[in-house]
DNA sequence: CAACATACAAACAAGGCTGTATGTTAGTTT
DNA sequence: AAACTAACATACAGCCTTGTTTGTATGTTG
């Protein structure tokens, strides 16, 4: 019964699949492994094989999604006279895009945000926190230099505005997905996205 | 050992105080009933004589919160030429300070946000989601009653604008709870507040 | 082509938890 | 004060799960 190295990562992947099918159906608390390897058209004992434990298996299908790649990103805003808000719009934009066009992210995510974050998956939580933390540090920066080019409102501090960005994006994004997907991320988000840079930037020219 | 009833109202309230305390502390999915008893200092007799279950247990939880009064805020923006952005304003910033004052609530909502909302919970998650659908229509209500005034900036549609309101009260109720409360929820809740009004607001009157 | 490691399946052991049924004591009603 | 019932405690049955262990056939390597 013994499988070659890529009939192995095969089944790895299948178990992946499953795992996100089934969680997704019955919630992560609730289903238990039996049912992720009847999924997967295996047993417990390949699960095992592969994954330490359930947790681990979230967290893997966690790290199956490809993230956005930040320092290519960090690298945009360098520059001196780099347009900020015109960048940061325009990784949401792709962000939202990424997010309505990708199932696997949609379910994955979704599984996530449904899960009781206490206890066994605290990690997987722990680690999502420490990216949020990056994020607004970034975030922040780039306000910051946006402030200073002058090009941030009076009205706005560099925190206020990227806590406000990262509230309404989650917001958008949790509602989406906990809710049905009810109505069009990517034309509403990108909406409220651009509605939202314009109030960043400083002095609407009022273009009646 | 037959308890009077008023003792019985007290222990089905030291339960609650209990479930409350140990939900949020190991997780719905993650704490027993028995934990749950032997915090209110009693058996998981006393438990199934109040609560049919856990999900039961769970909703009354969120039961025991005082909802704000939503007939009454209604009242206030029927008036013809109601102050809509000022009443919409008062009314986020009191939900911000009874959240920020009241403990219990912090704890319930809390456990609410990090529990499996899929399987047993469905109910509870099902009943959030209806509210939020009235507040949604409400919202947008007032959003277009302000409109009708014309009050409300050219870039907003009342849609929009209630989206972008429920999404930035959402985002930042569920950061503060779910990430340790590290900031002052009141303050820059009303300062998030204060500045999205005033994007709403029609041609902000440049008051330099 | 041994010898070994890999990729699983199948069996096992153990436990924790839920729901219920029953027991018991003390209020409550008449 | 007898009869009844509310408010629990205790005991029980049983299930479902998890993690592990053992078995085994087959790639893989020297």
């Amino acid at each position: 019964m013994r499988r070659t190295k890529a009939e192995a990562k095969e089944t790895r992947q299948q178990i992946l699949l499953a795992a996100e099918k089934v969680f997704y159906e019955k919630g992560v608390a609730h289903a238990s492994m039996e049912d992720v390897a009847r999924a997967a058209g295996v047993t417990r004992g390949a699960i095992y094989w592969h994954f330490a434990n359930r947790a681990d298996l979230v967290l893997e299908l966690y790290n199956s999604l490809p993230m956005p790649q930040e320092d290519l990103i960090a690298r945009e805003l360098e520059a001196e006279n780099a347009d900020v808000f015109g960048v940061l719009e325009r990784v949401g934009r792709e962000w939202l895009e990424l997010l309505a066009t990708d199932e696997h992210r949609q379910r994955i995510l979704s599984i996530l945000l449904r899960c009781d974050t206490s206890g066994e998956f605290a990690a997987i939580s722990e680690r999502q926190n420490d990216l949020d933390d990056e994020h607004m540090q970034a975030l922040e920066a780039a306000f910051a230099k946006a402030e200073g080019q002058g090009k941030l409102d009076g009205a706005w501090t560099p925190r206020s505005a990227a806590s406000m960005l990262r509230w309404v994006i989650k917001g958008l994004c949790s509602e989406w997905l906990l809710f049905g997907r009810r109505f069009d991320i990517a034309s509403e988000g990108k909406d409220a996205l651009h509605r939202l840079f314009a109030t960043y930037a400083s002095h609407a020219p009022s273009a009646r």
